[in-house]
DNA sequence: TCTGTGACAATTC
DNA sequence: AGAATTGCCACAG
């Protein structure tokens, strides 16, 4: 068993469409934690190898608001991530990616399907 | 209970 | 544009 906490967290992720990304502060919002996006951060370095309620966890296409990945430039992490966002057709230029063209704006359906639980 | 930590964010320089 | 500083607060030990 896994702390609840980090359900929501990371159900919020896995409503993130392929090709798009969404910042830690939008996921914390979307996910009812407000502010906490710190706590984004640690739920998704406990997200079980195998995935989540049968799926995987797109981790990878959580970044900062700075629209950078938040990893050192060269670690495994970084070019793991950097690897499935270009998979996904999101443009990675050096560690950034252009949030203009790639943030994710949840439709109001998806935002009202997390605030209903 | 207290303390240190953190895959952040906003501000400032 | 990039680095440093501060605020944030749940979590882990």
């Amino acid at each position: 068993m896994v702390n609840n906490s980090y359900e929501a967290i990371w159900e919020t992720v896995q409503l993130i469409p392929q090709g798009k990304v969404a910042c830690y502060g939008q996921i914390a919002d979307l996910a009812g934690w407000p502010g906490r996006a710190r706590l984004i951060g640690k739920a998704l370095s406990k997200v079980p190898d195998i995935g989540w309620k049968g799926k995987p966890v797109p981790w990878h296409r959580v970044i900062n608001s700075q629209g950078k990945i938040s990893f050192p430039a060269g670690s495994e992490q970084f070019e793991q991530q950097r690897n499935h966002l270009q998979d996904e057709q999101v443009v990675v230029i050096g560690s950034r990616v252009k949030l203009k063209d790639f943030q994710w704006q949840p439709d109001l359906t998806e935002i009202l399907f997390s605030l209903k639980y």
